[in-house]
DNA sequence: GATTGTATAATTGTATACGAAAATAAAATT
DNA sequence: AATTTTATTTTCGTATACAATTATACAATC
């Protein structure tokens, strides 16, 4: 069932999310092709991602709700945009949230949840061993998604999935040193091995360093 | 300013936030007015609510970002809801971030922001005196507002803001005791105090007791 | 009787139409 | 020339229309 998950995504394109316009907006938004302040007029939207209004102004509601967009009353909406401090500000969060999570998750993950853990870093083993950043990334999803999910806090999870995608696109064509899918591995296996002895502060710790390290490696300094 | 800002919802009616179909949907999904699993039909909510299919669709797709309704493509939304123990879940979140907010809004908070939580917790003090529960509610809401805001990490705000309304009608008719006033501006008055004397651990610690205490109070046990 | 197939109705997804508000351009006034 | 006023255009907010999909009802078959 994981297997399968990630064979679909192995065998279908690079493309990992839905391309419905949601996604694609926030994708534009966050890679920074549309602009800060830029206002979005829902004509030029409906014709540069060739969609009528309804499905325009669908979209840009729901970016309003997670501050992607702001929308003025009858004046239209606008890019809000986010800047390098507000990235660092996130992964801050995710750090205090996930580290949670991970305590959370050592005391109550199922047997199902810990195979499926085992299974997602096994394949980061193999993609290391292939070096294919672009699998590892999908399969790193996976395995913090599988931590969210045991830490059985619906709520957490939610927040976890949703704060996820800020930082999704952050340092994306960055160039990655050699020993890049190395490094993660032994960051990854330092939170698995945590969970094979259900030692939830040696998992607070791993998670913790893990995402300061991933803050390090995408924000620099 | 401030002070505008109270008087403003002083003078108004008891409804705080604004009545469009997102907030009043949300309200009647965190009431159990329409309850969990129930199927939104768009034409049942345009009756119900007197308007037309668009901005039924809007606030629909709204509401699936926040997890409130979940939307299967070409079947239609479903009401997800909040079970008693996501209540708890999101308490125990917000306690985390609150926390963390208090922290960095005792370290970072502006003269200004200051002066605002000072005329806050005066007027706190007052509403008190007068035994007026619902400008407490609003007024309580408006202090962790500039605690949030006071933090100046503008995602964590957001995240704050957001995940506030899961628990804002929760116990809302539940009868009071008769101290109920005096012991929230207590709990009040020990994160003011921690401002005043710039004590990061007091007002940490108040803020944890007071969410803790909230979660008792509203959720019972 | 249960199951499959087909016709009908209901519902969603998208496009378009129209009134209201705001932004812009042009004309009139100081 | 600068400012105000008016007219025009643009854009938003909402309603409605139509195609595509799904659900339902009913008949046919096993």
């Amino acid at each position: 069932m994981v297997l399968y998950k990630y064979s679909e995504e192995l065998a279908g394109s690079a493309l990992p999310l839905s391309n419905n316009l949601y996604s694609m907006l926030q994708r534009d938004i966050l890679t920074n092709k549309l602009k800060e302040g830029e206002k979005l007029t829902e004509q030029r939207l409906c014709d540069e991602y060739e969609v009528s209004r309804t499905p325009v102004r669908e979209a840009l509601r729901q970016l309003e709700i997670n501050g992607l967009v702001e929308n003025i009353p009858n004046r239209g909406s606008f890019v809000v945009g986010m800047s390098e401090q507000d990235v660092k500000d996130i992964f801050d969060l995710r750090k205090i949230n996930e580290v949670q999570a991970v305590r959370w998750a050592i005391q109550r993950i199922t047997e199902e949840e810990m195979t499926a853990l085992e299974e997602t870093f096994e394949f980061m083993e193999f993609y290391t061993m292939k070096n294919d950043i672009k699998k590892m990334i999908n399969i790193n999803r996976g395995f913090h998604q599988i931590i969210s999910t045991a830490c059985h806090n619906r709520m957490l999870e939610h927040m976890i999935d949703s704060y996820q995608m800020y930082t999704r696109y952050v340092g994306e064509e960055k160039p990655k040193p050699d020993d890049y899918l190395q490094v993660l591995l032994e960051e990854h296996r330092r939170i698995f091995q945590a969970f094979t002895e259900k030692d939830e502060e040696a998992g607070a710790k791993a998670m913790e360093e893990h995402i300061a390290n991933c803050k390090l490696r995408q924000c620099g300094e």
